[in-house]
DNA sequence: GTGCGTGCCCTACC
DNA sequence: ACCGGTAGGGCACGCAC
């Protein structure tokens, strides 16, 4: 028989000692299909130069009668053969050596240490990636599928039987039809529309599984519900009320059953929502059977748990979000709240938690009903925005999507270079062992980008260059990479210095730099795509490159790559440096100023010169950059303001602010931008900012300032103004330095408020009693519901006054001076 | 006792 | 441990005076 087929979830079994590759997705009719296939399985031994053909011969009979009997199963050496491969560029000689488990890899590579063969590689990668490789049926892309139905049968131990899907086929051949599918016999393009369940839950206790469980929302499309065991008489419609917290779980797993999602999406549901349900099912002995084989989800414990449910893909959605979009968000934080604002324009319902004993009034539940079911509706709302990027992202990479969205972004560029390895005959690098690891992390940082000391001031008229994949452009454009260093220097080679030591790359081009050719190319061309005929597809698609292509510097100086090369990474801050600092001498040889540069951005004073003449010079510039090297115009801004050090004299780096031609305002590294500054400060600031650029002097803005103080002095500033939010690091017990936040966080932990790593620490600095000696601000700290009155001298001289003193500063003012009434030296006014 | 350099810590920039 | 280095700046600590 003939289907039409998009894998979604992956999985694998072993059947008679052999694996088989499981993947469960949806033909186009909608039907929950299950696919099963089989690869060939095998690792690669590459042989020492010159090894003589004779003792090949040798080797490979002696290699052929490897048989193993561990964990009981049989695994042998199936067949061996001789190829001509790439290894890290190099032309080698290697053994093709097939075995009967995928699981025994390791214990056969074991078995290897023999004379002849210098390395051992390819049993590392995991069997669904080696079946992704091998046959390349990609995630969430279409093929036609021809195989063998399996009705009730026998065979994999009644597989089909077991499985709750529509049907289950076995392979016999597939080929993609991306360009759309056979319907009937007419050739139709194919959509795939994922069927989604978002679920969240609320209890009383955080600790997981250490408190009831007192209601489940679960929404789909046209389905929402809150699921509770606690009483509601007028409860609305979507509320469904069961005897007990066990009947509630029951109905859960019920409905996760009946809607039969592709995708069950939760928001932090890795490291809560599906943990603190399975400890309460655990309990209850209710058996949490929500695979599609009847299994119970996998949980993994520690730093990063995570669960995985048979067949249906579970997402937590903020991991997915931390890693690809955290970057380029304003959020603060990525709280369900926070995230909905910014790419909703929605937000949680408003909801005054209390412990459920304490709730009796039938409206309050309903509220907690309400604001439970929109956490879920969030969440779903989230998902439909992110889920092109989800969905491209995991085909150009190749990552089934369960992986993908948990993956970290080195991961996500490892994922999409094995998978390009074949079409350069490379066998796959192994993974660092612990020591290596170890190793690498021991090595000191070592130089990285170039940031220009600004000199302080209020510029007009300025224009913004900066290059196009910065980084991902060096390592093209010098060949920077492992396969391409070489161990002595060569005459025609690209070199540069490092740490006091010429490193040289050959110009043979290597297939880590060519695989990042392609991809700036192809993001430059989604990009044009985008630019001339917008759509989701493609911004989903040019948004992966983007993500790709910038991830590529930082892959290869990351300890835990497959394809670590320090002195590449090295070389790339290096040969980015002495691009960005000729440009910069060729803007300022060229009658212009340069003000500002950080990393791949120059801002320079146009003063004089029309934005016509700017464009001709970037042109200029551009025929005389090496390689694929590329500056674009970011724009033209009307005013720019740099400003001091606290300490004083020289120009701060990474601060600025300036308007642009179309008065869109960027403010950077300013206290504005800076959570662990309290609102107070930073609006005052920002407020400071945006009207200096406004009017292009400072008084109204000094004015306002001034207003502000009288307001703190009066005590008229609301408290949700000054409180300040710090992040905890790392356990309380590790802190060295007990700062504000770390008292601020044992406070809580004294009032049984959870506090963990990664919990965001609030508190405010007050007044203190009269006569009680207090040098330190820790002293002073006290959590928001503590009573009490804000410290009018911090605020002022550690929030708002520093906040604004070195941009009143570049006027000429000084704002202490001002504020203490004495001496007035504003310069700025005559 | 005060002042200042230093290290820890957090969060920004790119 | 889950991409890199560069940088500003608050706070506590400890030494010098």
């Amino acid at each position: 028989m003939k289907t039409n087929f998009i894998p979604v979830d992956y999985d694998y079994f072993d059947f008679n000692g052999k694996n088989y590759a499981k993947i469960i997705g949806r033909d186009s009719s909608g039907k929950r299909v299950c696919v099963i296939d089989s690869c060939p399985v095998f690792l690669w031994a590459i042989l020492e130069q010159g090894f003589p053909a004779e003792k090949i011969k040798k080797l490979v009979q002696e290699i052929g009668k490897i048989q193993l009997d561990l964990k009981g199963r049989q695994t042998k050496v199936e067949k061996v053969e001789v190829l001509d491969k790439n290894f890290l560029g190099q032309k080698v000689k290697a053994l093709k050596i097939y075995a009967t488990n995928y699981k025994d890899l390791h214990d056969i590579a074991d078995r290897l240490a023999l004379p002849g063969i210098e390395k051992r590689r390819g049993y590392d990668l995991g069997y669904t990636t080696h079946y992704i490789m091998e046959k390349k049926m990609i995630p969430l892309t279409w093929y036609e599928i021809e195989g063998e139905m399996l009705h009730n049968s026998n065979e994999f131990g009644g597989i089909d039987s077991s499985l709750d899907v529509d049907f289950c086929i076995k392979v016999k051949s597939f080929k993609p039809i991306e360009g759309g599918g056979n319907v009937g016999g007419n050739l139709v393009p194919l959509n795939f529309k994922p069927k989604v369940l978002v679920y969240d839950i609320e209890c009383d206790e955080i600790k997981l599984g250490e408190g009831e469980i007192l209601m489940i929302s679960l929404v789909s499309d046209n389905f929402k519900k809150v699921l509770t065991w606690k009483k509601s008489d007028s409860a609305p419609d979507f509320v469904e009320c069961l005897k007990d917290e066990a009947e509630m779980l029951e109905k859960f797993i019920e409905y996760v059953k009946k809607i039969s999602p592709d995708f069950l999406v939760g928001y932090y549901s890795d490291g809560f929502d599906l943990p603190y349900i399975k400890a309460r099912a655990e309990l209850h002995k209710v058996k949490l059977a929500l695979g599609l084989d009847g299994s119970q989800p996998r949980l993994t414990t520690g730093f990063d748990s995570s669960a995985k449910i048979k067949g249906i893909t579970h997402i937590d959605l903020l991991r997915f979000i931390r890693t690809a979009f955290s970057q380029y968000m304003e959020s603060e934080t990525l709280s369900l709240d926070e995230v909905s604002r910014e790419f909703l324009g929605d937000q949680k319902k408003k909801f005054e938690f209390r412990h459920s004993s304490k709730i009796k009034d039938h409206s309050e539940w309903n509220s907690y009903f309400e604001y439970c079911l929109h956490d879920s509706v969030l969440t779903l709302k989230l998902f439909e925005k992110f889920w092109q990027d989800l969905k491209e992202f995991s085909k150009i990479t190749r990552e089934p999507p369960y992986t993908l969205s948990r993956n970290g972004m080195s991961s996500n560029v490892e994922a999409f270079i094995v998978n390009n390895l074949e079409r350069f005959n490379e066998i796959p690098e192994k993974r660092a062992t612990y020591d290596e690891i170890a190793e690498r992390r021991k090595l000191r940082a070592y130089e990285g980008a170039f940031v220009l000391e600004p000199v302080p001031g209020l510029y007009e008229d300025i224009a913004m260059f900066d290059f196009t994949s910065s980084y991902g452009s060096t390592i093209v454009t010098y060949n920077l990479s492992k396969s391409t260093l070489l161990e002595s220097p060569e005459k025609n080679a690209y070199h540069i210095e490092v740490d006091g030591k010429e490193v040289y790359f050959s110009k043979k081009q290597g297939f880590f730099p060519e695989i990042f050719k392609e991809m700036i190319e192809k993001r430059k061309k989604y990009k044009q795509e985008l630019k001339a005929k917008p759509d989701n597809v493609k911004k989903a698609r040019s948004n992966s490159y983007k993500l790709l292509a910038n991830a590529a510097y930082g892959y290869q100086g990351f300890f835990g790559a497959r394809y670590y090369c320090r002195e590449a990474a090295a070389a790339t801050a290096a040969f980015a440096r002495k691009t960005i600092i000729e440009v910069i001498e060729k803007i300022n040889k060229s009658d212009y100023k340069v003000i500002y540069s950080d990393t791949d951005s120059i801002a320079f004073s146009r003063k004089g010169k029309t934005e016509l003449e700017v464009l001709s010079l970037l042109k200029k510039l551009n025929s005389e950059l090496p390689g694929i090297m590329e500056l674009e115009l970011e724009d033209f801004f009307t005013r720019g303001l740099w400003v001091t050090t606290r300490a004083g004299t020289i120009g701060a780096k990474k601060k600025y602010a300036m308007i642009s031609k179309d008065d869109k305002i960027r403010i950077r590294g300013f206290e504005t931008v800076r959570r662990d500054w309290c609102q107070l400060a930073r609006r005052v600031q920002d407020y400071v900012l945006r009207q200096i650029l406004k009017d292009g002097n400072e008084k109204k803005a000094l004015e306002y300032v001034k207003e502000i103080i009288q307001k703190v002095k009066k005590r008229e500033i609301q408290k949700n103004e000054i409180v300040i939010r710090t992040q905890l690091k790392k356990p309380i017990s590790e802190y060295k330095a007990i700062s504000p936040h770390v008292i601020a966080a044992k406070k809580m932990e004294e009032r049984k408020i959870p506090v963990t790593m990664g919990s965001l620490i609030e508190y405010y600095i007050a007044e203190v009693q009269k006569g009680k000696k207090t040098k330190l601000v820790r002293e002073k700290v006290k959590l928001l519901d503590e009573k009490g009155e804000y410290n009018i001298e911090y605020y002022l001289d550690r929030q708002i006054i520093p906040a604004v003193e070195n941009i009143f500063q570049v006027f000429g003012i000084d704002i202490k001076q001002i504020i203490s009434g004495k001496k007035q030296q504003t310069l700025g006014e005559f």
